[in-house]
DNA sequence: AGGAAGACCCGGACGC
DNA sequence: TGCGTCCGGGTCTTCC
């Protein structure tokens, strides 16, 4: 699922082909992914240009030249689809390529773009004709944002763990004092923003901690070793490529190479690539842990 | 106050 | 087949 590092990849991804690009056309097929109605929201945002791309935990924010934000969250299974469209191999409109998407009558450019973006929710046609999806933003969204709404809305989130100035120091001091369980703390988008689920596991196999250990027992130096764990398994994962299933675009084939790298997370039942010990699975802060009983305390 | 728990968003999977 | 129920993760709200 999207977190740090696939948002990283989306975020690098969309500065290299959707940068300093006009928005031409706007289709909204699901109304409640905007926070407009869906008339105001294409009105307001085509002929806008895309200034600037950056990220913040998990958010994508789009920078647009009339001082305003586009704000989105993949939530679950959102997910971004770029086609240029030169790809679709035909004289094609951008007009033409949306509808024949969003009618479902694609099977002829299914049949040359071996991955059609399905359950789009939101579709840009870009100033260089090619056409950006925002799917299945069904608990995620795309909310057109004044500057103080995009501060308000950003400002109660924590360190970015790729921020350069959060390091060991600092992991540290966030956690003095704290009393409750490690792994809802560090899936708490105040205290650290962008870590979710699979990537929490992740980074307390790597550092052999259990994922329900109170931090109060947690040694300083096992903190230190937490937090090489996460930043390395965050940058690993954004080298390789990150974990979505699905390509960017129709010539990547980058994405998802982090797939086959997860050591816990969802491998309940499945053997511990360390000791061979059964990978188990338990409820923890609400949330479905995934941990080796023998490899971490 | 801060930590824990529950609610909510939605679609897909599963069981009867 | 169809209906009800549950699950999943991030965030927000409420409770203790």
């Amino acid at each position: 699922m999207p977190e740090i590092p696939e948002m990283e990849i989306y975020k690098d991804y969309l500065n290299k082909w959707v940068k300093d690009k006009r928005i031409s056309e706007v289709n909204v097929l699901r109304v409640k992914s905007v926070n407009l109605e869906s008339t105001d929201f294409c009105r307001i945002v085509i002929g806008k240009r895309i200034k600037d791309i950056t990220r913040r935990g998990k958010y994508i924010i789009f920078h647009l030249d009339d001082g305003h934000f586009l704000l989105t969250h993949m939530m679950l299974d959102g997910r971004l689809f770029l086609l240029p469209l030169k790809d679709t191999k035909k004289d094609q409109s951008i007009k033409e390529v949306m509808s024949e998407v969003v009618n479902s009558e694609a099977e002829n450019l299914r049949q040359r773009i071996k991955e059609l973006p399905e359950k789009p929710s939101v579709i840009f046609g870009l100033s260089d004709d090619s056409v950006l999806f925002f799917c299945r933003l069904t608990l995620g969204y795309l909310h057109y944002l004044r500057k103080d709404e995009l501060e308000t809305k950003l400002g109660v989130l924590g360190n970015d763990p790729l921020d350069p100035n959060f390091d060991a120091q600092e992991f540290i001091r966030l956690l003095k004092g704290k009393k409750g369980m490690i792994k809802p703390w560090l899936m708490n988008p105040k205290n650290i923003a962008g870590v979710g689920n699979a990537y929490s596991n992740e980074a307390l196999f790597g550092a052999g901690i259990l994922p329900n250990r109170l931090i109060s027992t947690i040694s300083i130096a096992d903190r230190v070793k937490l937090y090489d764990s996460l930043i390395n398994i965050l940058r690993d994962s954004i080298r390789l490529g990150g974990d979505m299933e699905e390509p960017f675009a129709p010539w990547d084939d980058f994405t998802g190479g982090y797939n086959s790298y997860f050591k816990v997370y969802d491998r309940s039942g499945k053997p511990c690539s360390v000791c061979q010990n059964v990978i188990e699975k338990s409820e923890v802060g609400g949330r479905n842990a995934f941990f080796c009983s023998l490899c971490q305390q």
